[in-house]
DNA sequence: GCCAACGTTGGC
DNA sequence: GCCAACGTTGGC
């Protein structure tokens, strides 16, 4: 799930949203809009957005509903210096309708979805713990490369090969291969 | 801040 | 239904 930690201005409202500021949360919970991420539980929404595109937003929409209660996931920290997985969220609320959409006066008001038939969903992250050190994009994009010639286990990952998905599924090999990581030298 | 990759929109 | 124009993501 990617979130950006830097600040950074969308229709006047700031869409940082970094793994430090999920801790600071009210139990370090929050809730991942589909379509722009990330909300406080106070109601507010921020964050970046997931997607923009009808068709990648329908995807990362269906990853989203897709993801199941105590399910993990890394939280990368996206369009920043040092892109990278930051460290561990787990799924405490499964997908339920994402208010922001309609809501006028929010960035990520989407006036052709119903109250009957939300288009959007979101689902509620709490943090797990930090990664043991700092998993660069560059480290990551390294093994993709080797693993494409050998068949290794992130030859096919999401993040080199659909880019674009703010949110995106990990197989169990991908998931359990960077954790191994993080036992390891930075290579 | 730039721009490549990639997705949508809309004219025809 | 093609494709040029345009918008967004996100690495660099």
């Amino acid at each position: 799930m990617k979130s950006e930690p830097e600040s950074r201005l969308e229709k006047g409202v700031d869409v940082k949203f970094s793994i430090e500021d999920l801790k600071a949360q009210p139990k370090q919970t929050a809730c991942w809009d589909g379509v722009r991420n990330y909300q406080f539980t106070n109601g507010l929404c921020s964050g970046q957005c997931l997607h923009t595109s009808l068709g990648v937003l329908a995807k990362a929409r269906n990853f989203l509903r897709a993801m199941q209660l105590g399910q993990e996931a890394f939280f990368y920290h996206s369009n920043c210096k040092e892109p990278g997985i930051a460290g561990l969220v787990k799924i405490v609320k499964e997908a339920y309708p994402d208010h922001t959409q309609f809501e006028k006066n929010n960035p990520h008001y989407d006036p052709s979805s119903k109250e009957d038939n939300p288009k959007w969903s979101m689902v509620d992250v709490q943090f797990v713990r930090m990664m043991k050190r700092y998993i660069t994009l560059a480290e990551l994009k390294t093994h993709y490369q080797a693993h494409k010639t050998t068949g290794g286990p992130l030859k096919n990952m999401a993040l080199f090969t659909r880019q674009r998905l703010s949110i995106q599924p990990l197989t169990r090999e991908e998931f359990d291969f960077i954790l191994s990581l993080e036992e390891k030298e930075p290579s």
